[in-house]
DNA sequence: CTGTATGATGTTACGCATAACATTACTATT
DNA sequence: AATAGTAATGTTATGCGTAACATCATACAG
C-alpha cells in the first residue's frame, strides 16, 4: 500500500508540460496571464499527476499561512462549537483555514499549544480564555501575530477582546430570580475559568445586595448533565431549603432538573432553575429553562471579523467591544408576579 | 501595536550566543550533545529572545509535519467531539498536532478541506465518512499519506477503517422496541450520510422481517432537539397511531421526548423511545433514554493507535476493525415482559 | 610522543513555491 | 524600417531548520 511514490511538486508537472515551474504556477495562481494552449495542456498535466499543492514552501518563505489559531478550552462544550460556527462563517470565504486546538482548561497546555500553532506560522490567534500566563503574553509579543480574544468582555485585553459582561449577566439572572422569589438560590460552577469566577461575583453580588447569603457549589470535574444531578443531589444535602438553582451553563441546569424530576420536585413551585447560555436544549425542554442568552456565534463572528481586518493591515480600532446578552425566563422560574 | 519586528530565528540566537544555529538547534533537539557551559548560554539566549521554535522549514525539507488531519462532517455532533478525545488521547502524548477541519456534510467541501490539509502536509489523515469521491481517493492515493476512516466498518475501506456495524445496530434495536411490544415505530433521521442510510435498512430490515410496515421521517437540517420535537409532530400528523420512535440519534430523542412531554403523551405506555449513542444525556434524563451505546471515544483511539504505527513504518493488519455496541434498554422502553 | 578514539562544533546542501526582475517575441505605430 | 509597447515565459533569489558529513581539539593508551 504505503507506496514510497513521492507526491508530484510544480517541477514534476512543468517538465511534462516542457516549461518552467513558474509558469504552472502562474496558472494557479492567475490563469489568464498564459497562453490559451498552455492553460489546457497544463491542466491536462496537473490532472494527470493529480498534483496536489504544496503550501508549505510559500508559508517558508513568506511567512503567510493563511491559517488562524483557535484556541479552545474544550470541544465538548456546545458553547464553544458555536462560537467557532461564527468565526468559521468569516475566515471560510475569506480562505483562509482554521487550526483549532484545545487545551481541557489548562494553563500549561494553553500555552503548548499556542506554540505549536506559532510553530506553523498561523497569521493570526483567537484566544477564548481572558486569563493568559506572563509567557503566553510574551510569545504572542514576539511572535508578532495579532491576537484577539473572545468571550469576556472584561479582563483587560492583549491587543483587543471581543464578548459580553459575564459578571453583569450573572447579577442580572440572580436578580429575576430573587424578583420571581427564589431567595435561597445557590450557584452551580463547574471549571473555574476567569469567566466562571465573574459569573459568581455577579451572583454573589446580587445576592449580598438584598441581604442574601450566595452559597456556590463547585465541581473541578467538566460540566455535563449528570455532574448538574449529582450537584443538585449535594446541595440539597448542605442547603435542604434551597428554592433556586443558577447554574454556570445550561448542561448543569438541565441536568439538575432532571434529577428534580426525578427526585420528584415541582420545578418551578419548589425550586426555581436557571442555565447559562441558551442552548437549543433550554428551548426544547419541559418546562422550558430560564437561561441567560449569550451572543455566542456573533462573538465568533465579529472576533473574526476583526482579526481580517487587521490581517488587511487595520488597526485596533477599539480593544473591547461588548455585546449584548438576553435574559430568558423561561417557564422553570416562578411566574412574575 | 503591530510592529512589524521580526521573529527572531535560531540565527538570531546563535550570533548572540556566538556560535552557529547547528549548535544552537542541537540544543535544542538533543542537549545533552552540547558543552554544558554553552548549554546554560544558550539557554538564556532563548529566553532573552523569546525564540519560538518554527516548524515550517522542517516540514519543508522532511515532509514531515508531525501534524494528523482530522475531518469531522460537524463539530456540533457530540459524537465527533467524544471521538476527537479518543484520537487525541494517543496522538497528543505521541507529539503529534491534530488539525482539526469539518466540512458540514458537504462532499465538496470536504475534498476542499483535505486538499487543504494535505497542502500543509500532514502525516496521515483520519476521516469519519465512509463514502468518498474518487477525487478523494485519488488525492489521497498521490499524497500517499495513510488514511483511516472511523464510524462505520461495513463499507469498503479506502485502506482501513475502525468502526461499528451501523445497520446491525439499528437492526437490534428496533427488534428490542419490537420485542418490547412497539410495533408501529417510526424512524427519525437527520442529515442522510453513509451511516444513517445504513441504519435506516437495519430499522426497515426489522420491521419488515416482523411483518411491520416501515416508516421514515428525515429532515435537511442539522440534528437537534427542537427538530426532534418537531418531527414527532409531524409524525403524528401522519401516523397518528404510532406508538415508538426510533432515532438516528439522541438528540433527536430527546427532543422527542420533550414533546411528548409538553403534549401530556405517556412514555413508554403511549409511546416507546429509543436513541442512538449513549450520551451523558441519554442517562440522566427522566425516564432514561432506550439507547444504543457505541464505542466513540474507543474508536478514535484505536484509530489514532493504528494510524501512528503505520506512521512508524507499520503495515495495516487488518484492513477493517468492527468494535461492538451495546444496547441499553433505559425507561423509554415498556418493560421486558 | 604518536596514534586513535571521542566529544564538540562547524559547513554544506536541501526542500519547493513564488515575488521580483529579466528576457524574448511579437504587434502596433509613426 | 525603426521604435515603443505588450504579452508570454524564463531566471534568480529567498525563507530557515536540520541531516549528513567534515573538522578540530582534547584525552588517553601504548
Amino acid at each position: 500500500m504505503a507506496e514510497k511514490r513521492k507526491r508530484p511538486t510544480l517541477q514534476d508537472v512543468a517538465d511534462r508540460v516542457g516549461v518552467t515551474k513558474m509558469t504552472v504556477s502562474r496558472y494557479l495562481k492567475k490563469p489568464e496571464q498564459v497562453s490559451a494552449t498552455l492553460q489546457a495542456k497544463i491542466q491536462q498535466v496537473l490532472d494527470e499527476l493529480g498534483y496536489i499543492p504544496n503550501r508549505v514552501p510559500d508559508i517558508l518563505s513568506s511567512s503567510k499561512s493563511q491559517a488562524i489559531g483557535l484556541l479552545v478550552p474544550s470541544l465538548t462544550n456546545q458553547v464553544f462549537a458555536e462560537m467557532i460556527r461564527g468565526i468559521e462563517s468569516v475566515t471560510d470565504p475569506a480562505g483562509y483555514q482554521t487550526m483549532l486546538a484545545h487545551y481541557s482548561y489548562s494553563q500549561a497546555a494553553e500555552e503548548a499549544r499556542i506554540a505549536t500553532l506559532l510553530g506553523y506560522n498561523v497569521d493570526g490567534l483567537i484566544l477564548s480564555e481572558s486569563f493568559h500566563t506572563d509567557r503566553v503574553r510574551r510569545m504572542i509579543r514576539t511572535a508578532g501575530v495579532p491576537v484577539i480574544e473572545v468571550m469576556d468582555s472584561v479582563s483587560p485585553a492583549i491587543e483587543q477582546a471581543i464578548g459580553f459582561d459575564n459578571e453583569a449577566a450573572a447579577l442580572a439572572m440572580t436578580e429575576l430570580m430573587i424578583a420571581r422569589g427564589h431567595r435561597k438560590t445557590v450557584y452551580f460552577a463547574a471549571r473555574m475559568d476567569t469567566r466562571t469566577r465573574l459569573k459568581v461575583r455577579g451572583y454573589e453580588r446580587a445576592m449580598t445586595e438584598q441581604g442574601l447569603e450566595p452559597f456556590s457549589l463547585q465541581t473541578e470535574e467538566a460540566s455535563s448533565f449528570t455532574r448538574g444531578a449529582l450537584l443538585l443531589r449535594q446541595a440539597l444535602e448542605r442547603r435542604p431549603d434551597l428554592d433556586g438553582v443558577f447554574c454556570t451553563n445550561d448542561d448543569l441546569a438541565i441536568g439538575a432538573l432532571f434529577e428534580c424530576q426525578r427526585q420528584g420536585i415541582a420545578v418551578p413551585d419548589q425550586i426555581g432553575i436557571a442555565g447559562f447560555h441558551g442552548h437549543d436544549i433550554a428551548n426544547a425542554i419541559v418546562p422550558r429553562l430560564a437561561t441567560v442568552v449569550t451572543p455566542r456565534e456573533e462573538m465568533g463572528r465579529i472576533a473574526a471579523e476583526h482579526l481580517l481586518a487587521r490581517l488587511q493591515g487595520g488597526t485596533v480600532s477599539q480593544s473591547v467591544i461588548e455585546l449584548p446578552f438576553r435574559l430568558e425566563a423561561g417557564e422553570s422560574l416562578r411566574p412574575a408576579e
